[in-house]
RNA sequence: GCGGGUAUGGCGGAAUUGGCAGACGCGCUAGAUUCAGGUUCUAGUGGGGGCAACUUCGUGGAGGUUCAAGUCCUCUUACCCGCACCA
């Protein structure tokens, strides 16, 4: 029977549609088993050939579930608000929301043709006013619970696509999306205090399921140091607070060292003598963005406050203070002594600066460098702590610090608050006025959605402001709390605002009540395997946790973490190992090869292309050999004779069912693949199976390859749905030979190989194989020292 | 600089976790089928040596442990990813 991969996946795709094959009950006493892949931003350049190959993994995962009798949850949706979306509106002058409705369509077709066994009953979209009332109701929340908070700061401003950039989205200085410059601005920004759950996203990662990578990753990123407060006393009259995590060098503070915005520079603006040329440090700080302050300024610069200096409270030395952009003032107290004899940022400052550097911690050469090794040193020149340990002088000196009340332990996070604001049209609206009198004051709950008006000029304002402001009759409205005259909040909230809750949606999407029913949480509630991109780690994960466990603390979620396993696919790269991209020509478009191969082809091509952990190249040669695969499966059909069972093929049969039930959990199919191909291999080589071989066969390759194992059950009679069919078992004492081969060496070298019985003790192992004629050979004459035999696989001669 | 990762034939990649390196696929070679191209089928395919049975070398590099190392230990090189003056 000809092969006609367009015709037939298309019958099975209407198929599984108007049977609502793949939708999720809400069946809450079955067992179940929740799937999630990250859904995707339906640009307008429609999908990508990367996207299936974390989709089709997933796929496969929900599709063997679903055979072993799981109550089944794999969803999609849109995460649809976005500038790409918005800009691509500005320049075509179209509706966002028209722009977006396209793109979804496309974007639908695209992963149909796939033959992913989504649930489509409960697809979602985060710019439907129907979701987005829920994520400003988090929003609100949120705010009630005293977690969003309105803070001047200076913000990372990106001057083409006029938009405000969370420290997350600026790269290498320039912003994420269109690479244009980022400066800095003052504005006024909502804030959500992620800060507040940093040690929880830190601890609850102990006992959650996720490749190593991601916790490191993350814990990495919210960087938890732990250490210690110190206040330094000033001729100033203030003390200054700074933050060490080296509290045993106290004895070696030779100066200290204030970020150029520290607050009481201005403070003591009278008695700094050289006031004049520490504004003008400060301005040139002002203006360089963090990236010109980190990445082109390695070369240390300052300025010593004159007329004001410190006392080292160890030893009551008085030291200078200096201001220097190498301390950050948004990290620890923005002010740091300094020990240049034990930190190397602080040693480059010393030697430019012609500062004392004072060795305490033995070990090192500090003629040369700074030592900072913590493992080895030991403390000298610091009175009480002289003798001691790293490790031992900083509890001595903390204890002491915190006997006198000089300091007290401390840890910081390096994580900052969420910059919650972008003043963009294309979000959701932070659902917030401003009222003279009353101040912020959250819009009552049962006005929820606050729907996002339907205006014409949605192009960003030149002077930063959101497109919204522009917008008169919605933004001015009345106090809900005094009634008295308000305005409307006008910036919109950012992209990762939509998706930090999607997976809770899908549990319960039609509900008009509740974000989603309490048993509908409860029940699907945490997400089983989560896979997506390792770019998401920081930004969508972290937040998503977050939000989770807001909910959970006010009772709206039963688990305090949403997912239990969390896994990261590598990419599919271009043909010359590059990243895919238009301008270097290497786009391969999914529409092409579905056309060309199949859908099932492509699938078969994306897991088999390697390690799912790993990126890949894409190989126009390769998927002609999955293409191949799937013929040969399709003409089993022509030699399938007789019941039962086929005894050469029984062993690899029982073998195949448990590779490849394993490989499927275990992430590993690439050599499930590989499995089934030899196995098929092995088939033709004996010429005949029986028909219940056959469908055992296409129930392995049924989450690989969907449409054609349809079609081939259909064909051996079946009315029902593979799909919905159970998952093959096996015998595992059947998948272990009666006879084994030993591999019989002489010093470690191969020598021969003979079969022996299953379970042949070590004696008459070693006996048969000395009987061996090649092993006769090599030890006739010699001395057989030590005689090595391991179970089943070797036997070792070592002879002199 | 810190953290994480990778390195195996011409190519993508396997290797039950210390036990036959190169499964499976691509490509290539030869033959068959075909008017021909493609397809399909059969055989072969890590390097060196040998007509051959066989032999020797071989998992980025250098050492080491072991009867046995791609796998463990020490050092080292290259590349990729993340963070980056976080005190």
């Amino acid at each position: 029977m000809k092969y006609d991969h367009r015709q037939l996946e298309k019958k099975w795709q209407d198929r599984w549609d108007a049977e609502h094959a793949f939708e999720a009950k809400n069946d809450y006493t079955k067992p179940k088993y929740y799937t999630l892949v990250e859904f995707p931003y339906p640009s307008g350049q429609g999908l990508h050939i990367g996207h299936p190959r974390p989709y089709t993994a997933l796929d496969i995962v929900s599709r063997k579930k679903r055979m072993q009798g799981y109550n089944v949850l794999f969803p999609m949706g849109w995460d649809a608000f976005g500038l790409p979306t918005e800009n691509y509106a500005i320049k075509h002058k179209i509706h966002p929301a028209t722009v977006t409705k396209n793109n979804v369509k496309r974007f639908k077709e695209q992963l149909k043709s796939i033959g992913f066994s989504f649930d489509w009953s409960r697809e979602i979209n985060t710019t439907d006013p129907s979701y987005y009332k829920w994520t400003q109701w988090i929003f609100l929340q949120l705010y009630k619970h005293g977690l969003a908070y309105k803070k001047e700061m200076t913000v990372n401003f990106c001057t083409s696509c006029k938009v405000v950039l969370a420290n997350e989205e600026v790269v290498n200085g320039v912003c994420e999306r269109c690479g244009s410059e980022v400066v800095r601005k003052v504005k006024s920004q909502w804030m959500l205090k992620i800060t507040d759950y940093a040690q929880r996203l830190i601890d609850d990662l102990a006992d959650l399921d996720f490749i190593e990578r991601v916790k490191t990753q993350e814990i990495n990123w919210i960087g938890r140091s732990e250490g210690a407060e110190i206040v330094f006393s000033s001729t100033a009259g203030d003390g200054i607070q700074v933050f060490t995590t080296r509290a045993d060098t106290l004895f070696g503070a030779t100066y200290l060292v204030m970020s150029p915005e520290h607050k009481l520079i201005e403070k003591w603006a009278d008695c700094i003598s050289n006031i004049d040329e520490v504004r003008e440090y400060q301005k040139n700080a002002a203006k360089k963005s963090d990236f010109e302050r980190t990445e082109l300024a390695k070369d240390k610069t300052g300025v010593k406050l004159e007329g004001v200096s410190a006392i080292n409270p160890a030893n009551g030395k008085t030291i200078p203070i200096y201001i220097s952009d190498y301390v950050l003032s948004t990290y620890g107290t923005g002010a740091i002594m300094a020990v240049p004899a034990h930190d190397t940022r602080d040693y480059e400052f010393a030697k430019k600066f012609g500062l004392p550097i004072i060795e305490v911690v033995a070990g090192g050469d500090i003629s040369e460098e700074a030592f900072t090794d913590v493992a080895t040193g030991t403390l000298i020149n610091s009175g009480f702590l002289n003798g001691k340990s790293v490790e031992e002088a900083k509890k001595a000196m903390i204890d002491w610090l915190e006997e006198n009340g000089l300091g007290n332990r401390k840890i910081n996070y390096k994580l900052r608050d969420w910059i919650f604001s972008r003043q963009r049209y294309w979000g959701e609206p932070v659902p917030m006025v401003y009222c003279e009198k009353c101040g912020w004051v959250p819009i009552p709950e049962e006005e929820l959605p606050l729907e996002l008006p339907n205006i014409e000029a949605y192009e960003p304002t030149d002077n930063g402001e959101s497109p919204l402001s522009k917008c008169e009759d919605w933004v001015n409205t009345v106090c809900p709390k005094c009634g008295g005259p308000a305005k409307r909040e006008t910036d919109t909230m950012p992209n990762w605002a939509g998706s930090s809750w999607y997976f809770l949606s899908y549990c319960d999407p039609h509900n008009a009540d509740a974000l989603a029913s309490k048993e509908a949480l409860d029940y699907w509630m945490p997400v089983d395997w989560y896979n997506g991109g390792m770019e998401h780690v920081t930004l969508h994960l972290l937040y998503s946790r977050f939000w989770a466990k807001f909910l959970y603390d006010i009772g709206v979620l039963s688990c305090p973490e949403p997912y239990l396993k969390r896994t990261a696919h590598g990419m599919i790269l271009g043909e010359n190992g590059e990243k895919m991209s238009k301008s270097k020509g290497n786009v391969i478009n999914p529409d092409d090869i579905v056309a060309e191969f199949g859908a099932d082809t492509l699938r078969l091509y994306e897991m088999f292309v390697g390690d799912f952990e790993k990126s890949a190249p894409w190989s126009p040669q390769s998927i002609r050999g999955c293409r191949r695969f799937v013929e040969r499966v399709f003409s089993l059909t022509d030699i399938v004779s007789g019941e039962g069972i086929t005894p050469e093929l029984e062993q690899d049969f029982h073998r195949t069912v448990k590779k490849v039930t394993s490989d499927i959990d275990g992430m590993k199919f690439n050599t499930a693949i590989a499995q089934l191909m030899t196995l098929l291999n092995k088939i033709f080589e004996v010429g005949r199976l029986t028909k219940n071989e056959l469908e055992t066969y296409i129930s392995l390759l049924c989450p690989f390859a969907p449409h054609i194992c349809e079609e081939m059950w259909e064909q051996l009679g079946h009315s029902n749905l593979l799909s919905l069919s159970a998952w093959p078992s096996y015998d595992d004492s059947l998948t272990i030979s009666e006879t084994v081969e030993y591999v019989l060496q002489i010093n470690g070298k191969l020598k021969s190989k003979i079969k022996l019985p299953a379970g042949t003790d070590e004696a008459s192992a070693i006996e048969a194989a000395l009987k061996d004629e090649k092993i006769a050979d090599f030890t006739e004459g010699k001395q057989i020292v030590k005689k090595i035999f391991v179970p089943g696989k070797i036997i070792n001669f070592v002879v002199r």
